[in-house]
DNA sequence: CTCGGCTGTCACGTAACTGTAACGGAAGCG
DNA sequence: CGCTTCCGTTACAGTTACGTGACAGCCGAG
């Protein structure tokens, strides 16, 4: 399983350090901003997994980046936890109006971040936290690396495997060809968009073999769904 | 959300009892079936939104019914989760295969069947709580780009697409043709205004496939409105 | 080095979709 | 009732987007 992506926003420099130690250490990579601006930065540039927004910031308070996150139209979805300080139940209130999907109050220990976080990210991407996934007759183990379909096992080049994860993680979901080399080749290769298209193929003539249903749908002028129901 | 209809396919009364307690606690609904044989005809006539099927069964075991259920073109994404017996390793294997979403061990407790039902609904039918936009029998489902009536798929063209989108976005109102083009063809791109009657002409055909009621109005000399109501 | 697997790109064919025109019928209007 | 306007319907040619096979470059294993 790919790392999740954690961005830290924390003015307090002993904090970051603190919290960055405990969720490296917890097998998350970790990034780091200071205030509301830099936070915004980072989210379009590095696109976090999950961002941990402290309440009270320099130049942009922690609720109105959660505002102006939430309007993002590439990352509306993306999970939120917020820092506040003890008793500012009100602001509690407001900051999960805001969109923030939980919080914690200060003081707290490090495991309880560590604890919604991982909370967080099951809630909202289940699949991160399985070790299996699987779609109809299609099972993906992730530890092992294989994929079988009815039991027959397939084999899939790692471009493939990672395609077929990101559909299996989000089914039936449709991804344009852009959305879908930023999730599976990264955000900073350039490949044409294509490219995309000749490895779905791959992708479906391994799963199809033998004759089976094709599972992915083609949405013409929009991209690519995993998707079993009959057209 | 509707409440998620659940079925119990076991032959231990006991055990059912219990289950149908705590399932319908947690706001289920539930049903029930004893053997193989009841649990495809329930599936049939109620459409569970989700299965809970136990591994040894009288007439029909568990992976058969698993495996009819995966063949069958209206339920084959219904979700399953297996009771397995402790230790049963190599069956845990093969109920994956053979196309069950999750298992659960014997003996196990409510608590834990609960929470493996809501993390396989919430993984396998993320279109059911997230965007999606319907009127009268109608459905769109923005993200997974699907349209249903009455449950019944049906297929459009990407115009056609954006066209009722617009007009579920607006339901009731009427839009003249050149609001038509603007919102749906774009400010900066030129056709005939007919051209719209052609496309309205080609969402009606889709939608109205097989003798259903008119969910489009024409307004003479106005335009058009999505609307279900009879004249 | 050589080989085999994997990747990205291209070119070509094709199926799906699009816009326009043309015809006929329905609706308004005197 | 005749005329006009507007709309439904069909057909068709142009366009677009996708599927497919081929191929050269890359890279690590042997």
């Amino acid at each position: 399983m790919m790392k999740p992506y954690i961005l830290i926003v924390e003015d307090e420099a002993a904090l970051i350090t603190l919290l960055h130690y405990n969720l490296e250490k917890e097998g998350f990579e970790v990034g780091e901003a200071v205030d509301g601006e830099e936070a915004l930065f980072m989210i379009r540039e590095r696109r976090p997994d999950l961002v941990v927004l402290d309440w009270m910031l320099p130049s942009l308070s922690g609720i109105e980046v959660c505002r102006r996150i939430r309007r993002m139209p590439e990352h509306k979805n993306l999970p939120i936890i917020m820092l506040t300080a003890r008793g500012e139940e009100t602001d509690r209130i407001r900051g999960l109006d805001s969109g923030a999907d939980d919080y914690v109050v200060k003081p707290f220990s490090p495991s309880e971040l560590v604890a919604r976080i991982k909370a967080v990210l099951r809630r909202l991407r289940p699949a991160l936290s399985e070790e299996s996934i699987s779609y109809s007759d299609l099972r993906m183990d992730l530890a092992a690396h294989k994929v079988t379909r009815d039991g027959a096992a397939i084999h899939l080049g790692p471009t493939e495997f990672r395609l077929l994860r990101h559909f299996l993680e989000h089914p039936g979901r449709v991804f344009s060809r852009e959305q879908l080399l930023d999730a599976v080749w990264g955000q900073d290769v350039y490949v044409e968009s294509r490219t995309v298209d000749v490895h779905v193929r791959r992708l479906r003539q391994a799963l199809n073999a033998g004759g089976r249903a094709d599972l992915i749908r083609t949405v013409r002028s929009a991209g690519y769904a995993l998707d079993a129901s009959e057209s």
